[in-house]
DNA sequence: GAAGTGTTTGACCAGACGGTCAAGATCACG
DNA sequence: CGTGATCTTGACCGTCTGGTCAAACACTTC
């Protein structure tokens, strides 16, 4: 898969560069729609040059989702079955709209990956993304079963945690059109907002 | 702006055919991602001839945006303000539900636009939907200053309500790949899990 | 400081893409 | 059925874009 590790610190630093500036470019015009010219802007290199550290176009793209999605997915990782049930997922909320908040590059990458058909993920989706997924889900029927949380699908439990939280890094410009704030206020009011309202619709009669 | 209405009926025909080819080619490569040939394929013209009814690939698109935009809004303007809370709110988000099932195209068509940075369509944005949310959030606000919905900060409100129904069709392979319907049953379990989360959410203790 | 390896780039290419144009086919209507 | 307006298309153009290549440059090691 991965090419070995880069070797030689210049070659490090370059990969980083060149990720950083991909994932800026691609986040914000799609794959289709980012050119390698206007990456290597970014990067501050030349277009050859980019090519000489990643083969092409398709790599980086790869190298960049690839390298994500370990961090994308890790909250998810972090839900302890030992918790307890409504205080676990609230935190997980909670943790997955600070990433909105703090990498909305990396949330936007996925976003267009994956409304557009995902044809460069789809085998990492149905492999690694599905497991992790099953596995969490049945821990969440676990704790329905033993009435520490109201009845829920845990399926689209945690489908409604990625839509809500992701909201406000993907739809970034649709959420600031209709609240004006000024910097990232509004995610305080998100805050709050999620946070009561999986508390009160998780929380068992 | 627009052009005046189509005169003909071939116009009329051919310019339906257009933009349900542009709908479908637009909102599973974005924009940049299709190309006029596609679209000339799809609606069994050839290109100079797309460029006879629609003077450029951006007036098609942004001939689709406006005429679904409209559409797209309509569930928002038909909450009643002098319906019961709860129930208003409920039926609302399974009709947005409902459009992400059977109208996915359109939803992802703006999925691409926003998340891309709305360039095209911004000013729709910070005008048209902007005065229709604060609207429907004023009324919202003023259910739970009388006490008939639990207390919720209105503007987030609608967000997740976008994002948790908008999800299963911007999102669909993601949920197919973890899902794995057959056809389109998961939106039973979706039905239900929403309906009965926001009810419980919403509900005023 | 020579030699070999690793790094950088200007010039270039082939294909794709949005768009044009002039000529031909078809249609509406008196 | 003739005639003007509408509709359709093959051929073509300029630009953009991903990618190549050979030559130059830098860095390390002995």
């Amino acid at each position: 898969m991965t090419t070995a590790a880069p070797q030689t610190r210049i070659q490090k630093r370059n990969r980083e560069v060149i990720l950083n500036a991909a994932l800026e470019v691609f986040s914000t015009h799609g794959f289709r729609g980012a050119t390698l010219d206007q990456i290597a802007a970014a990067a501050g290199l030349s277009k050859p040059n980019l090519l000489y550290y990643f083969g092409s176009k398709d790599a980086i793209h790869i190298a960049l989702l690839e390298g994500l999605m370990e961090t994308w997915l890790a909250p998810l990782k972090e839900i302890d079955p030992k918790g307890e049930p409504v205080e676990e997922l609230v935190a997980y909320v909670l943790h997955k709209l600070q990433m909105a908040r703090d990498f909305p590059r990396e949330s936007r990458l996925f976003a267009n990956e994956i409304v557009q058909g995902a044809p460069r993920i789809a085998p990492q989706i149905d492999g690694l993304l599905k497991a992790l997924v099953d596995e969490k889900a049945a821990e969440i029927a676990r704790w329905v079963e033993e009435g520490r949380l109201a009845p829920v699908d845990p399926h689209h439990l945690i489908f409604s945690i990625w839509a809500t939280t992701q909201h406000y890094a993907d739809f970034d410009v649709q959420v600031r059109g209709i609240l004006r704030p000024k910097g990232t206020e509004h995610f305080d009011a998100a805050t709050e907002f999620l946070a009561a309202f999986y508390r009160r619709a998780l929380t068992p009669a």
